[in-house]
DNA sequence: CGCTACTTTCATAAACTTGTGAAGTTAAGG
DNA sequence: CCTTAACTTCACAAGTTTATGAAAGTAGCG
């Protein structure tokens, strides 16, 4: 534990979430009412079935002001040791879910929340609902369609292939929403919120 | 694998699939593929979340000709115990994926695939949705809208609801979808496959 | 070219899940 | 009301998942 503090003198620390920085903007963060979200919102993505730790770096990534941490900061916030950190990232890298980077300089590697975590999710090809709709469209043909049993599986599969397809409209359409809201944003206000999102 | 054919000898018994129905048509099941079709999507369910024997039960359903069976034919079909039935089908009942009937004169329950068990799944108010969505909005509040990491959850908030709007809708047009094309059936040819369909 | 700061892999331990038999409960049908 | 079939509950055993420390692997940087 404390042997990881040594190269914290060099800058601004293991979070870079306003509050190790001294900054004196009164948007300090409540570290742990942030934490306590942290830990419910992955709790309930791990029961909807999501890998525990990886729910909870995901999460944590979420929450991170600039969507991204590193190693020895996730497993310091999430205390946990660096091979479960290691074990969540592959995972969720595989997903699609968030990428990982090198900081120029150093050695670290830093885990950064992917701009359209949830569009990565619902377009990848091998999706759940692809993999469904396969084994359902043999399973149609096994049963035969001329059965009750066939045909209700047949018109399941018709079911996914209809909700895959829409599903691809449906998030255009947000997406075009977003880039709409954000043109008009930049040009009314002058607000510079303006960091990567964590939708679409 | 040949060890389990014993059953068949018997007669139609635990499995009311057309098969014991003495019906001379040539759609006889072929119940090993038949099993390994429900085992493999079963095994996909639950990859994507779900308890292991609940999926079974749950295709298991979904191959059988009228969309139901008994406690007993489950327990046999899936080689396991009454109790662990008794679990799966308390668990699918909660979410609304299947129902219990009494057959009149019997003692026996039966569990049938609710005709809609995919809509049921997606517009339940409390959702998987719902509940990430709330979580998400109070964890909004707890970084406060105007850091990055308050607005990124925000928008996630936007994201969510956006969704939940577009999946009503999209479910209905489903429906529609299904209806014209059951009375375009009804006039059309004289198909009479007409059982309850899975999907919706 | 080797030192050191990270990251990953691996065997093991802990925690959780799941399925079972047995006992308990409910209600159909005499 | 008693008998009995069927369902449920429960404590426990088996199996699976998950996190860990230790060891091995990589790659910046002098």
């Amino acid at each position: 534990m404390s042997s990881e503090d040594q190269r914290e003198g060099a800058n601004g620390s293991a979070n870079k979430n306003g509050t190790g920085s001294g900054s004196a903007d009164g948007a300090r963060r409540d570290e742990e009412a942030v934490s306590r979200f942290v830990e419910r919102f992955a709790a309930e993505m791990t029961e909807a079935g999501m890998q525990r730790t990886a729910s909870r770096v995901f999460a944590a990534l979420l929450s991170s002001d600039d969507a991204s941490m590193t190693s020895a900061e996730l497993s310091e916030q999430l205390k946990i040791s660096p091979a479960a950190v290691s074990g969540a990232v592959r995972y969720l890298t595989q997903v699609s879910m968030i990428g990982r980077e090198r900081d120029p300089g150093s050695r670290r590697d830093r885990y950064r929340l992917h701009t359209q975590p949830w569009y990565a999710t619902l377009t990848q090809r091998e999706n759940v609902l692809s993999r469904w709709e396969n084994t359902l469209r043999e399973g149609a043909e096994t049963l035969g369609r001329d059965t009750p049993a066939g045909a209700r599986v047949a018109e399941t599969v018709e079911f996914f292939e209809f909700l895959q397809q829409e599903l691809f409209a449906l998030l255009d359409r947000w997406k075009d929403r977003q880039e709409t809201r954000r043109t008009a944003e930049a040009q009314g206000t002058g607000t510079s919120t303006g960091t990567g999102t964590g939708t679409g």
